[in-house]
Order: C-alpha cells, then sequence, then structure tokens
DNA sequence: ACTATTCTATACCATTCGGTCAAAATTAAA
DNA sequence: TTTAATTTTGACCGAATGGTATAGAATAGT
C-alpha cells in the first residue's frame, strides 16, 4: 500500500499554471504552455490533476484562496475601510509591472471569458467575486457603524457598488492610463462619504 | 473585365459573424461555427474576406458602425442626457432576452479576451470604446451647460466614469439579478447631480 | 459566342489540440 | 527481499483547428 512520492511541488505547479490561465485565458491556454510552465509532463499532470479543466478549477480555487486572506489582512490594517478600498484599487492604478497591469483580474476574465460557452466554470469564477462581495460588506457594515461611510444608500448595494467598480477598473486599466485611473478611484470612492 | 456577382450579403454575413464571436468569445469561435452562421462555403469566405482575423477585425469595425449611430440617437433623443444614460443602461437591467444578457457588451468581451494575447485585436476593441467615450464626452459637456450635470469633476473624468461603469457592468450583468442592477444604475448615475 | 473573371463547392493539408497508454523508475508496506 | 502501489517519462492517438487548392458554375465585357 505504497508508490513513489512525487517529485513537484503542487502549490508550485498551481502558482504556474495560474500565471497561463491568468495571462492567456482559459482557451488559449494550451497544454503545452502549462505543462512547460508547470515543469511537468503530461503523464504527471493527467495523473495528479485529472484535465485542463480540473486543473483549471483547483487554479482559481488555489487563487481565492490567497487572495481572500490578502483582501481580509487589508481590511484588518486600516480601522477606516475606504483606507482599505485605496488600497485594494492601488493595485489597479499603480500594478506591480506592465504585465500585471495587462492581466487585470483573474476572476473577471474568467467570468468575461466563460459566459455563455462554459456555465459551470462561469459560476465558479461568479462565486468567488460573491465571496470578495461578502467580505467588502462586512466591513462596509463596520464602517457604517463606525461613522466612516456615510451613503445612505444599504450596505449590501454599496458592497455591490465596490465589486462593480472593481470588474470596472479591472477593463478599465487596459483603455487609460495612471493619472486617470487615480482620478476615477478618486470619484469613485468619493460615493462612500457624500459631501 | 468582369465576373460573377456575389451570391451573398456581406451585410448579413457580418451580422452573423458578429452574433457568433459576440457569443463565443473570438478564440473560442471555430471558422465551422462561423461558416454554418454565415451560410458561406470556405472559399467564399476565405476570397471575400482573408482569414478569420481579418474576419473578426472587419465584424468589429461594422458592430461598432451601427453601434455608434445607435448611441448618439439616443442622446439625440433626450435633452437631458441623464435620461439617454438610463436608456444605455436598461440595455443591461432588462434585456432583450436571456442570451443578451449573458453575452455582455461585445467591446469589453473582446478588450478582456485580447488583452496581452493579441494587442492589435485588444486596441481595436479599445479605441471603439474610447470613440464610445468621445460621444459621451459631447453629451456630458452640453449636458453640464444646461445645467442637467452639476458634478464639478471635469467633463472628460465623468466620460471615463461612464465608460467604467460601463465595463463594470458589462461583468457585473453575468453577477447580479435584475432589482440589483437597477439599484447599481440608480447610485452610480446619482453621482453625475449630487446632492 | 468567346473569353476572362469571379463566384461556389469540396476535397485536401499540415499543425495543433486535449488526452491516453505502456514501460520504466521509485518507494513503502509486508 | 519481495510485492504492490504510485509517479515519471515520452511515444502515440484521433479529432479538430485554420487555411489552401482545384474543379466547375455563373456572369461580365468583347
Amino acid at each position: 500500500m505504497a508508490g513513489r512520492n512525487r517529485e513537484f511541488d503542487e502549490d508550485k505547479a498551481l502558482a504556474a499554471a495560474t500565471e497561463v490561465f491568468w495571462t492567456k485565458g482559459y482557451e488559449s491556454a494550451s497544454m503545452e504552455d502549462l505543462l512547460q510552465a508547470m515543469d511537468l509532463n503530461k503523464g504527471s499532470m493527467y495523473n495528479a490533476f485529472g484535465s485542463k479543466r480540473e486543473l483549471f478549477i483547483q487554479v482559481i480555487d488555489h487563487f481565492f484562496r490567497k487572495e481572500g486572506v490578502l483582501i481580509r489582512a487589508l481590511f484588518e490594517q486600516h480601522k477606516n475601510p475606504i483606507k482599505a478600498f485605496k488600497e485594494i484599487f492601488r493595485q489597479v492604478t499603480q500594478p506591480a509591472d506592465m504585465k500585471a497591469h495587462t492581466k487585470g483580474c483573474f476572476l473577471v476574465n474568467t467570468l468575461g471569458e466563460m459566459s455563455g460557452m462554459d456555465e459551470e466554470l462561469a459560476a465558479l469564477a461568479r462565486h468567488k467575486l460573491l465571496d470578495v462581495e461578502t467580505i467588502y460588506l462586512h466591513y462596509i457594515k463596520k464602517g457604517v457603524k463606525e461613522g466612516y461611510i456615510t451613503n445612505e444608500a444599504s450596505p449590501e448595494t454599496l458592497a455591490k457598488y465596490l465589486v462593480n467598480m472593481w470588474n470596472g477598473m479591472s477593463i478599465s486599466r487596459r483603455m487609460y492610463g495612471r493619472k486617470e485611473l487615480e482620478k476615477l478611484v478618486e470619484l469613485q470612492l468619493g460615493v462612500l462619504q457624500p459631501a
């Protein structure tokens, strides 16, 4: 009841696959691309993950497991949730590098690509984005109670508003320069505390 | 110096191809899909359009030629540009059918899919969206002069704000139901006339 | 009527696609 | 040390991909 040990690090393999899927999208990412990035042979990959589709599902899960933690951490670092949102949107206005800028948001990309093509994978991305909304909602409620957020719309609507803002900026970042994006962030976050 | 006449209607062929590209995206739309929808054989298609890529370029051009006219017409129908924007976003909250709802915005889909894969096609979609922005800008300026729009941000920023709102809603429509989308439209268009 | 040109229709092509399989290699339990 | 389980490796596969070539039908100018 035993066998040969795995030689590759599953986490690193998933991270490498994430990069490929994120950059190219699901359809355009070929198994050859993925195997090369993951540094695996076909057999190993299919033995470990089953198929391209199943790999993708694991990649999305793996991605959000890490991302969710980061988002929560940001809100915990700031008493004022608006400050946290500013940090979140700094990823958009001041991306690490040009490639990060072009890649956009993995979940938004996936929801866009898979809608109408593969409802199951679309739903996967959609649910992760709704999980983000749930995180937002929690800290927006807190922000309203503590007086940081004064807009009279319901926290539920405000949470959706911010997810929608994220969705929009994930597209608009491919259209506008840094200054323009920063003005958009300022205008849109201003809605949370009307004059 | 002559020859046989074309038997198919180029406009109808492009419209049929638009439907396929819009629903499936560029990569996922196969030539077989396209030829079947356009009701053409390979030879005719390659003779008339050159390649899948060139067909796509023509499809995008054809699409926006019609769409640009519709958008301008909407603004001409309403003295108050905010009313026109409400009409524009009614496409999102009250789509013709479920399929139209899932398809989203052709230009947003294309910009998302092609960014990082084919910069030329991405730029094509981006420029069309910037053309939309230019139309918005024109009528926003008018709306400010005539007192319909009171937000003190520059018309240029407001135009980008509305394009960004469109981009966001093109994704969010795959996440939320009608009522929720309507609340988002209300909240976001409210920004144009602060209390 | 003739000829040049352009259309349609279909057989065909090389390449790439995701995926399978069998053999060799490795390991842990018995 | 044997045995059974598991992974790695790379050859292999059928199907689908975008694209080409060729033959025949139709239509224009001469």
